[in-house]
RNA sequence: UGGGGUGUCGCCAAGCGGUAAGGCACUGGUUUUUGAUACCAGCAUUCCCAGGUUCGAAUCCUGGCACCCCAG
């Protein structure tokens, strides 16, 4: 079951909302941390908001965007009486986490830009910005929520199961999440909503955002080709036939449909292509057809760069549950170490797309215990 | 330049005298704080070209043109 439960264990109330202490929230002029910035003050605490942009656009669409963002997170902070700060972390951005993601691309792998950001830029620099600032605590509209227990600081689902959040927020350390306040995570998204237009926020009826946080919605292909070369190359079939021509493997994930441009072939039936293996070496694209070919199965993966967001790693083999991808339902599994900082994961049902790059993340029940990024998937 | 075959959307492909299926690809939208997937929608007034027969032709006839195969 992956019904979040409120009752699963005495919850003590996390230490901030006691003291009633100074927080900081970071408003992306959203409807989601509008609605954060109304409860939190509602609920009487010294609220002061921090608008940042972090990245440095060259495009006039994405510069509008920012702008109007920027506008409506004064809107609600004005309507609310809360002071918003503005920073600008587009230097911080790009140093720990794009240029990161951009030699992940270049080694052929798929990186996740939010992960890394909630970890180095939104619980890391603007945590420190806003302790600067005279904040104890740090909010944000994540969907997700921080429970004590056990004298530690606990990462669980949101409440709606529908919009969680709390996979973005595996990289996450105690001292992080200790300081971190989500005052939606027991909220469902129509309730958000509805509190926006019931309190006359001017974003309540903002479409939601999507795309990689800060930088935002772009055509993936264009947006990359300005900062990686490309390498055209063959795309083949598992025996080895050269069936199309690809502009650049980073364009491509696994179990990826769209962009092949493979039509119909006299040699083939009339199931459509999909990503099943990228070779560097040979810059070649193999790809399998129908979405359930074998090929884009993985019965284990192999992962690294493990956070235990308990500070300390569990008794392994763990059984527990995980999802490789965002949105993705809860995967039965086992986890056991290979050394220190590499473990493996064996799924009880195969599970297709398994990508280098991406996270899988941990659950027991409501509990997000960690995760690590993947090297490769296997049928071992 | 003898024989046979084929020419229908970018690709594959149905249609066989009654007023252009379907799939892939592509494009747009929905879902989504990665990249994807998935879902929905759009996508040939026209069937290699030109004539002809017919109330009516992608479908029949004639003549071209192109490509493929087998013979040379």
């Amino acid at each position: 079951m992956n019904q979040p439960s409120k009752t699963t264990d005495p919850i003590v109330p996390h230490p901030a909302s006691q003291a009633a202490p100074r927080i900081m929230l970071g408003m992306s002029g959203g409807v989601d941390s509008s609605v954060a910035a109304y409860l939190l003050q509602r609920q009487g605490y010294a609220l002061q908001a921090l608008f940042m942009k972090n990245w440095d656009e060259d495009d006039d669409a994405e510069f509008c965007s920012a702008t109007q963002d920027l506008a409506d997170a004064q809107a609600v902070c004005e309507h609310l009486g809360v002071t918003l700060h503005a920073r600008n972390f587009a230097a911080e951005y790009w140093e720990q986490v794009f240029a990161f993601c951009l030699e992940e691309f270049r080694a052929g792998r798929t990186p996740n830009p939010d992960v890394l950001c909630n970890r180095e830029i939104k619980f890391k620099v603007f945590l420190e910005h806003a302790q600067a600032l005279g904040a104890d605590c740090m909010a944000t509209g994540h969907y997700a929520r921080v429970a004590q227990r056990d004298g530690r600081t606990r990462l669980l689902k949101a409440l709606d199961i529908d919009k969680d959040q709390s996979y973005f927020l595996y990289a996450l350390h105690q001292e992080q999440l200790a300081r971190a306040l989500f005052p939606l995570g027991e909220l469902t998204k129509p309730a958000v909503r509805a509190l926006a237009a019931q309190q006359g926020l001017v974003t309540h009826d903002k479409k939601d955002s999507t795309g990689i946080c800060f930088i935002g919605e772009r055509k993936f292909k264009e947006f990359l080709s300005r900062y990686l070369p490309a390498q055209p190359g063959d795309i083949v079939t598992p025996a080895g036939k050269i069936i199309g021509r690809h502009d650049g493997l980073m364009y491509h994930t696994l179990g990826q449909r769209k962009g092949l441009n493979i039509g119909g072939r006299r040699d083939a039936s009339e199931q459509p292509w999909y990503v099943a293996a990228k070779n560097l070496q040979q810059n070649t694209l193999t790809v399998v057809q129908g979405d359930q070919h074998p090929l884009l199965f993985s019965q284990s993966l192999v992962a690294q760069q493990l956070n235990w967001i308990a500070g300390t790693a569990p008794a392994l083999p763990l059984h527990c549950a995980a999802k490789t991808r965002y949105r993705q339902a809860d995967q039965r599994c086992s986890v056991e170490y290979v050394n220190n900082d590499t473990c493996r994961v064996r799924f009880e049902v195969p599970q297709r797309a398994v990508t280098p790059g991406q996270s899988v993340v941990f659950y027991q029940g409501d509990e997000c215990l960690g995760g690590g990024i993947i090297i490769r998937g296997s049928n071992d």
